[in-house]
This record gives structure tokens, C-alpha cells and sequence, in this order.
DNA sequence: CACCCTTTGAAGAGC
DNA sequence: GCTCTTCAAAGGGTG
């Protein structure tokens, strides 16, 4: 069990938050690891699932696990980054793979080259990766059978056109820090990028101005936007033709924050080993094993959101996040009013703030 | 079909 | 500066 002073000097500003998970009784999770996994699905299970579900779970999660692990290692990025001299931290896995983020080139990993580390190995091993696969791997989320084009005949080989995107973006050099983008690279996404949204290569709506697409433009639609995007890009039923005179502005989406990241990566592997598909309950699980995870491992992801932000930021100087209030439908406030205290404030999360002061930002030295 | 649920964290608004 | 609200992902559930 990892001491939280023993981070040394670099502080990764999850201190508060992982102060306060031990007084959550979560503990005896992190001793055992295995027995937290199993004890949570099942609490979640009995609730949410039914008995035939459980009676196959852990046999058929490791029999999936098993396929799962396999194709990570191939997203190893080998290019370095020099990000604003991002602080070098203890464990590189956290930049071996190119962030789903921003799929081509980012993160590569300054501590990779010299990679004593398969890509498949685990040096954080305490509490993520009983499948052998590294934390961020599975931020790509869509694997080799997403039916994801490496080389989309629609994506403009043309670069420099930058149309239709509401955000100016200076000319900055900086993204060449954050991209280490070779030339020609857009072209060559690799299969890592098989999370990317199709509307992201639709050219100027959901084309960065420097040409680089990214995950935070999306279609303006909603939620599986990129789909119905995509058919209607392709498809183009009749009544589209109206719609497509109207060019849609592309919403930026907001950063994924630490835990965001961290949902992104484990969903598959909590939906692979609980066969639970909702996400409520997925989102349960995923929140106690965020709190069990250790101060290290912690601080990668909340690095990476620190990059992401950064990148967003330099991407979209203009945007704020304000931008998307009402994008979706205002929540009921009646019904928070009437359940009173803290408003859609879950226990956990009031029960975070009473317990310890809020969470520190990511470690700013590096910016 | 739109929204809810559920999680944590970031950011903005309001006081 | 603190509190509250909204949004970010995700996909089954609900009305």
C-alpha cells in the first residue's frame, strides 16, 4: 500500500483526495486488491444483475481478459515530447501509448526510449492491471475490429485548410511540442486512433485550423453525434441535403479531467469482467477503484488531463467551457432543490469535501 | 427520442 | 474565497 508522503518532492495534487479515500474504509481494498474487485462487482452485481451473471463472472471476465490484453503494445509511441518541460515522472508507462486524445502524436513518452519496459508490462502494478496492460492503453477504446480506417479517403491531405472551425488558434509552435507530428503523419493514423470519432476526418467542421483533427470538435448534435454525422455525411438522405447548407458549428468538448481519462481507459475492462453494460453501475465501480488507486497512479492520469487541458487550451485559446452550458438539457434543479443539500452532489463526492479540503490542481510547476 | 443515472474533476458564475 | 452548477464519457434504463 502506497504511503502518500512518499511521493517525494513532486507534489501531483491528488494528496487531498487520496487523504480522504482513507477515511472511506478503503483500505482493506487496497491490501486486497483482488478481493476489492471481486467484493465490488459483486456488491453491484447483486444489485444490478442478475444471479447467472454473477455465477459466470469472474470465469468469463478472465477468459475476456484474455483477449483483451493482446493488442496494446503495438501503440508505443516512440517520438518524444517536450511539453512545456513536463516534470519527468517515476513511471513513463504513463506516456507509452498515444493518448486517445489526440491519437497521433500525443504524449509520446520521454522515458520510453530507453524502454526497459515492454509495452505490455506493469509497473504500477498495485491495483489496475491484472491483465497485464498498461493504464492508458485502454484509452483507446475501440480495438483493432473498430472499423476505423487508418488512412480515411476523406481526410483532407491538405492540412493547412482551415475552414468552418469557430476557434482561432494563433499559429502557435508550441503544438509542435504537443504533437511532435512528423510530416506527412496525419495521413498514417495509426490503429491506435481506432477511437476516433469518423466526424473528426470530416475536414473543416471537425478539423483543428492546423489541420489536426481532434476528439473535443464534435458534431453539435449530441451524443453519438459522430455517427449520425457520419451517416449523414455518407449517406445523405434526402432530407440531409437542407441541413448540410447549413453548416453545423462543431462543438468543442470539454478536456477529460483525470478520472474521466481513467473511465476511458477501465470501462472495457470493468464491462469485460462484470459483463455489466450500464453505466451507472459501471461508473460506481470505476469511481472505488479510482479512490483505491494509488498516489502514483493517480497522478499519471491526472497528468495527463494536465496535458490535455494544456493542449485544449493552446488548441482552443477562445474556448471556455462556459461555451457548452446548455448544450445539454439544464438539469432539473427542482428535484435537486427538493432533495436539497449539495445538489446532483453524489454521497461520496459531499463526503469528499467534508472530509478533506478540495482537491489540489495538478502539479503546476511544470506549466 | 431526449433525458436520467452515476462517477470525479475542472471551470465558470454568483455571492 | 467559497459554494453551487454544469459538463465531460458511457450506455442501459425510462417516460
Amino acid at each position: 500500500m502506497p504511503q502518500l508522503s512518499s511521493g517525494g518532492g513532486d507534489d501531483l495534487g491528488a494528496n487531498d483526495e487520496m487523504i480522504a479515500f482513507k477515511d472511506e474504509g478503503e483500505q482493506e481494498e487496497k491490501i486486497q486488491e483482488n478481493a476489492f474487485t471481486e467484493r465490488d462487482l459483486a456488491d453491484l452485481k447483486s444489485s444490478l444483475v442478475n444471479e447467472s451473471e454473477i455465477n459466470q463472472g469472474p470465469g468469463a471476465a478472465a477468459a475476456r481478459r484474455g483477449q483483451q490484453a493482446e493488442p496494446r503494445g503495438h501503440y508505443v509511441e516512440k517520438h518524444r515530447e517536450h511539453l512545456n518541460g513536463v516534470p519527468k515522472q517515476q513511471d513513463g508507462g504513463m506516456y507509452k501509448t498515444s493518448y486517445p486524445g489526440y491519437p497521433l502524436f500525443m504524449l509520446p513518452d520521454p522515458y520510453l526510449q530507453s524502454s526497459s519496459m515492454p509495452p505490455s508490462s506493469n509497473k504500477v502494478s498495485v491495483v489496475q492491471q491484472p491483465h497485464g496492460m498498461h493504464p492508458l492503453s485502454s484509452l483507446l477504446p475501440y480495438g483493432p475490429n473498430d472499423h476505423f480506417s487508418p488512412s480515411p479517403p476523406h481526410l483532407p491531405t491538405d492540412m493547412s485548410q482551415k475552414t468552418g472551425t469557430r476557434v482561432h488558434r494563433p499559429q502557435s509552435q508550441d503544438l509542435s511540442g504537443f504533437y511532435s507530428l512528423p510530416p506527412g503523419s496525419v495521413g498514417q493514423i495509426s490503429p491506435s486512433m481506432g477511437w476516433f470519432p469518423h466526424s473528426l476526418m470530416l475536414g473543416p467542421s471537425g478539423m483543428h485550423p492546423t489541420g489536426i483533427p481532434h476528439p473535443a470538435i464534435v458534431p453539435p448534435t449530441g451524443k453519438q453525434e459522430h455517427d449520425h454525422y457520419d451517416r449523414g455525411m455518407y449517406a445523405k438522405p434526402h432530407g440531409e441535403a437542407k441541413r448540410e447548407k447549413e453548416p453545423k458549428k462543431p462543438v468543442i468538448k470539454k478536456p477529460l479531467n483525470a478520472f474521466m481519462l481513467y473511465m476511458k481507459e477501465m470501462r472495457a475492462k470493468v464491462i469485460a469482467e462484470c459483463t455489466l453494460k450500464e453505466s451507472a453501475a459501471i461508473n460506481q465501480i470505476l469511481g472505488r477503484r479510482w479512490h483505491a488507486l494509488t498516489r502514483d497512479e493517480q497522478a499519471k492520469y491526472y497528468e495527463l488531463a494536465r496535458k490535455e487541458r494544456q493542449l485544449h487550451m493552446q488548441l482552443y485559446p477562445s474556448w471556455s467551457a462556459r461555451d457548452n452550458y446548455g448544450k445539454k438539457k439544464r438539469r432539473k434543479r427542482e428535484k435537486q432543490q427538493d432533495s436539497n443539500t449539495g445538489g446532483r452532489r453524489s454521497a461520496s463526492a459531499t463526503f469528499r469535501e467534508e472530509a478533506a479540503p478540495p482537491a489540489l490542481p495538478p502539479p503546476m510547476e511544470a506549466l
